[in-house]
DNA sequence: AAAAATCAATCAATCGATTAATTAATAATA
DNA sequence: TATTATTAATTAATCGATTGATTGATTTTT
């Protein structure tokens, strides 16, 4: 039934993305995914062809995800840049947080060598939502609420940088902290609010005039 | 003799510290490590008692520069905090950027949720230097110098984040700053002074008073 | 001669992948 | 509708290759 192939494959995709996203891709085995799964090691390749076909096939579910993060903030004329910085910073802290599992997945594959096309692909989304921050920084910038001497480039590296530092490095994170950051209430009642109010005061303390 | 086994097990440190950056810790394996050396594969365990020991040895290596570094900051007495943030953010930009892709390594395996004996030293000893940033930061708020209400944790996250996005994502990093991150003259006589600068600007103006 | 270093050979374990046999689901036929 | 033919899904078993590690013999150094 072509239902519940799906629902199978789909549960298969989500047990997979959570292994590689633990173990990496090398120390992911097909066996470990299969048992996880509760289904027989043949499946994966009756299904995906191989491991790396089961891998490109997480990577493809996600991007749409990936996709909708996109604000379209900088065509919002009623918002000054403040107002949209701000925005951004709430809701890419809301959305990437949750999903660091796989958040952790790009960045590792990403910082490899390998130029598949499906990390170009996954460069440019990643770009995009890069360039938009950027662009509202830019255009604070030229409105004149920004400061001029601001380096716009390098703000950006310090949004997306310090979220994924406390996300990916959770370990060492967790024991600076003193508390695990992969403890969902910690991270959703104390760590998220204290992500964005101290990114928001970064960031005004230094672009602000 | 001494001075000959010295040299030797420092040159396949150096090949493997090659290898495992290039490759990643799983899939660099022993054979290829002694093969790229010209030793013996049971070299490798005869001088290092495993993988493990190997990789445990080349981190250990590397880090004890920089280590040794940051301890004579934070018991000098004759500098102030800004000077030691500012000391630290000097070195740590000039060291730590021309390996870059030893720390790609270090923070895509850190980035793993595996639970080895081995990534818990490895969490250690980068603790080590983690909490002399915070150290110095909070020292700075305990005489006065620095905010008292200045998120001393975020901002370790941010002086290292902000570094690892740029060396770590180049991919995207290279496409938004129009440059590629990888061309050593240009890390070398632009982008390494203008993070240097950066966030000198970024953290004087949120933790200065 | 004693100790340390090095080697080829091999160990058991695990890897991804594949096979052949079996069961379940669907389509075709009478 | 009942039975059969066909296809799809699933399984246990096993393949060859590779992994990290170890052995015992051999060479080199002390």
């Amino acid at each position: 039934m072509e239902k519940d192939k799906s629902d199978k494959k789909d549960h298969i995709l989500d047990v997979a993305e959570k292994v590689f996203s633990d173990l990496g891709y090398d120390a992911a085995s097909t066996r470990t995914i299969s048992g996880e799964a509760g289904v027989n090691m043949a499946m994966l390749n009756y299904y995906f062809g191989s491991k790396e076909g089961l891998f490109l096939a997480v990577f493809e579910r996600k991007i749409e995800m990936f996709r909708s993060m996109l604000q379209n903030l900088g065509n919002d004329a009623s918002m000054n840049a403040w107002d949209k910085l701000d925005a951004f910073i709430e809701a890419f802290i809301n959305k990437v947080v949750v999903n660091s599992c796989f958040a952790k997945l790009i960045n590792r594959e990403m910082s490899l060598n390998r130029r598949d096309g499906l990390m170009d692909k996954i460069g440019d989304i990643l770009l995009t939502n890069v360039l938009e921050v950027k662009k509202i920084i830019d255009d604070g910038k030229a409105s004149g609420q920004f400061r001029q001497e601001a380096d716009t480039e390098m703000a950006v590296a310090t949004i997306f940088g310090t979220k994924n530092y406390i996300t990916n490095t959770s370990l060492v994170a967790s024991k600076m902290l003193g508390n695990d950051v992969n403890d969902a209430a910690y991270m959703e009642n104390e760590l998220k609010p204290r992500i964005k109010k101290y990114l928001k005061e970064l960031l005004k303390a230094y672009l602000l005039k």
